[in-house]
DNA sequence: CCTGTAATAAACCAGAAAGTTAATTATCTT
DNA sequence: AAGATAATTAACTTTCTGGTTTATTACAGG
């Protein structure tokens, strides 16, 4: 699957979200990250192999402990796509001049 | 499902991407959209029907057609939440400031 | 060395997703 | 009324997802 892709589909999950919006504060480790849940641990720990795999947390080693802690890159690269079409929903817009402009800055960042 | 899950999860496709891509140059119908995709029509009309329960497209109805046209509204919540993440991908920060920002931020708009 | 704690792995299950082909609906055209 | 075109619905298959419980691995400390 591509980046992107997997990126998105990572946090098309609000428990892995939420996940993230701990992370933001600081590492943690596995169990703290489990506490606020209804859900067994196993249920964390795959969502955080899921997180992970989108290149979303690293995972250190101390001890029998494994701290997460946030990895934002690949964020970045949902708000360059989604800032292709922030003209859409930003109040009012010509659609003639908003694909205009598009095709010319598709001269250099293209697809998808 | 809430909202920014069914939106972050309708894009987590490359061929509904693809098709948000099209849809920002202007309406298109089923055909048209399916046209560039080696898959079946039906296969593309669930893409949409997953795409319009997302509300991240409309569609008309002019004679036997159903032109497609896009709604960008829910990217913007997308557009939001990422927003608060983006200290963590931009350059160097210092953590803690990052954290204390966040948690002034989280007075107003919390969650997630 | 044994026990407790942190975490992952394995095996399993139910339901959702993404595709297929064949059938159906709706509309236009002749 | 019949036929062609646009699109959806139905029925089905396969694979993925998100959860469970039980078992296993890895480490710390008395």
């Amino acid at each position: 699957m591509d980046q992107l892709s997997s990126t998105l589909s990572a946090l098309a999950d609000p428990t892995r979200r939420a996940i993230i919006a701990r992370l933001a504060a600081g590492e943690a480790t596995v169990n703290e990250l489990a506490a606020p849940f209804d859900m067994s641990l196993p249920a964390v720990s795959k969502h955080l192999k899921v997180l992970e795999r989108a290149g979303l947390i690293a995972r250190g080693r101390n001890a029998q402990w494994r701290p997460c802690r946030l990895q934002a890159e690949p964020l970045k690269e949902i708000a360059d796509w989604i800032g292709r079409y922030r003209q859409f929903w930003e109040g009012s817009f010509d659609r003639l001049d908003s694909y205009l402009d598009e095709l010319q800055r598709n001269d250099k960042s293209n697809q998808d």
